[in-house]
DNA sequence: GGAAAAGTAGAGTGATCGCTCTACTTTTAC
DNA sequence: GTAAAAGTAGAGCGATCACTCTACTTTTCC
């Protein structure tokens, strides 16, 4: 792992422990062990800082995700399982990604960082639907499981993660049933 | 209207359309338009202006939600097409709330009022639910409910108020039909 | 072995920001 | 009518923060 990928995992941990308003770089300086010159070659400002963090968990997220059963019901929900397991293991702050466009909502950079996320994970549930039910329209199916997952994301923070998994999981496998993948 | 509760509504307006971060203290006192002084003396510090435009939203919300249909699955809809709406009216900037949260992650007294304001939504379900079907166990209905409207929220500014509203009703009505309430 | 690249430590700078304070005017209430 | 309450205008203060710069050391690589 290069200098700079290192630097984009404190980064990313920092953030998600502590928040971004939170956290000004000599902080961020500190959590990466660096110097302030170091940071600056590799993330030339805070904004850049927090992108690399972005981009670092969305990559981390996307193989998280990978894997699972190969059919079935159980394939599509996956993604579902694995964000409860994720909602369990790590500070349950919301999503890093609404985070941090909530405090830079005019920045584009940001922006298309988090949609692009985003788009990957709507994705994700359109590719597993298509796999499992080849030529069937699943377009509702998928927005409807994408809704749920950004649902539970934040209502763990609301209710309690056990509360908003379970129901999660309840809606999805009654979505599933109702299109007759099983 | 008293001259707090008009500062409050002018607070809240300036928030929604420009974010949290983006605007200091002389900004607000410009869209307020009134003297620093007047200000602070009925909200003491930002936190309490971002309080006070929380406070203002949620009841302006509460009031949003009120009325609708009297009965049956429309009822309890109800409040997903207000939010359709309400998407559909004002700048969709996400979720007043949980962005306050996010750019003040450690304050107590935020987060206070944004639990509130989502607990008293949920219960809006609940309420509606126990109305329709009296007797039911209705709890997981609630909560798929409440999951649907946060994930709509977000979804919107995602991918589109359409594609977000059509998928989250079609879910909805699908999570009714499936406990027999029409 | 030596030059270039990359690192450390940390002081300094300019701008911003939340908040206070002074001096003065208008409104309200009896 | 008058006193208290509430308002305006806006300069100023102290602290913070993102970012730069100087001086020096270590690592890399041919």
């Amino acid at each position: 792992m290069n200098t700079k990928q290192r630097i984009a995992s404190d980064l990313e941990r920092s953030f998600a422990s502590l928040g971004f308003a939170e956290q000004g770089v000599e902080a961020l300086r500190g959590q990466a062990d660096v110097s302030l010159r170091t940071l600056y070659k590799h993330f030339p400002s805070r904004e850049a800082m927090i992108i690399g963090a972005l981009q670092h968990r969305d990559a981390a997220y996307a193989e998280w995700l990978a894997g699972g059963p190969a059919d079935g019901a159980a394939h599509v929900l996956h993604p579902l399982v694995r964000l409860g397991d994720w909602l369990g293991e790590v500070a349950n702050t919301g999503c890093l990604f609404l985070n941090a466009w909530a405090e830079y909502p005019d920045s584009v950079a940001i922006a298309a960082v988090v949609k692009d996320h985003k788009a990957r994970l709507a994705d994700e549930f359109r590719l597993r639907l298509a796999h499992v039910a080849p030529g069937q329209d699943t377009g509702h199916l998928a927005e409807t499981l994408f809704l749920l997952h950004e649902g539970m994301t934040q209502a763990a923070r609301l209710q309690g993660r056990e509360i908003a998994y379970e129901a999660a999981m309840h809606a999805a496998r009654a979505a599933l049933a109702a299109a007759n993948i099983r």
